[in-house]
DNA sequence: ACTGTTATTAGTCAAGGATAGTCAAGATCA
DNA sequence: TGATCTTGACTATCCTTGACTAATAACAGT
């Protein structure tokens, strides 16, 4: 069975595909007034279908111009230890295993040198300052983000920006 | 997509790139009428945009011959300012106004474009998560610590971005 | 000159409008 | 029967509008 957020990821996907870039800019009533859903039907169909997992980032801004903004990560050959790296995250990450992950990044060119220091700096515990538990958790959130950023750019040498 | 507000910061930022000195003087009602705008509407842009964090400064006068000055703040080659960006965070600060900070410090050619969109992304609600109080402090203590390592590097020679 | 009045600006604030996000209950499917 | 999907009430954020306020200049009367 086709479920309408079937039918709304192959559009987006379709949106996603023909575009430059990559890039699928919506809007999430008109979206949904095209396929007579409610709003948090888009919601649904984002979280559950471009995720970075598999391999989109996604945007979005609320009130007067709002948007939602669809990205397809690059997620070639050449990164795809990125994303394992990824997924190696999971929930929560302590501070030693972040720091060996941003090293491992910097040594393959990932980050550059003071990309890695600051990235240190902000996820050390000092910084962070909460019980354990949650700061493991906030640092995952952290490292994830940083990486699919980095995903964004296709094996794109760091420098460059 | 793009609201009045951005089109109005748009041209407000072209006036004063094009514009020597960084200068850009405006009337309120003519700009509004320009755009088709209520006046203040005008201020909303200006309150958002062109901030102090943001590195810019605005006077103004009311009466006949009033106007709207807006100048782009000039950086101290001594980095003076860093130190008073460092001592304006205290113990809280918003995504807002962090992002501004961010914003001018790239401008600045303090952060690379990546760097700020890695730290923009660090800063973000969505990335912290936590009650609005907890996640101000925490964004303090992310910017103090960035700002920490932007001011140990001032001291030493200027850094190749 | 001095003083008061009016015209001409800009500022403030709160309400309303326009988006999108969250969450959990209910419906449907495999 | 458990997983996935659908729905809607409530929330968060950002933008727009307009009524009211404040400051400054221009002018008129003395």
């Amino acid at each position: 069975m086709r479920s309408i957020s079937d039918v709304i990821e192959a559009h987006l996907k379709r949106l996603i595909d023909t575009s430059e870039g990559g890039v699928a800019e919506v809007q999430r009533v008109q979206l949904a007034e095209t396929f007579r859903c409610v709003p948090s039907q888009i919601n649904y169909v984002i979280q559950t279908r471009f995720t970075v997992e598999r391999g989109y980032l996604v945007e979005s801004k609320r009130g007067g111009g709002g948007y939602i903004r669809i990205q397809r990560l690059f997620v070639d050959p050449d990164n795809a230890w990125l994303m394992e790296l990824y997924e190696e995250i999971g929930e929560g990450i302590t501070q030693t295993a972040s720091e060996g992950m941003i090293y491992r990044l910097q040594e393959a060119g990932k980050l550059t040198l003071r990309e890695a220091e600051l990235l240190s700096a902000l996820i050390h515990r000092q910084t962070l300052a909460l019980e354990v538990n949650d700061r493991d958790r906030l640092r995952a959130r952290m490292m994830k983000r940083v990486i699919a950023i980095l995903l964004k750019e296709a094996g794109g040498e760091p420098r460059a920006l």
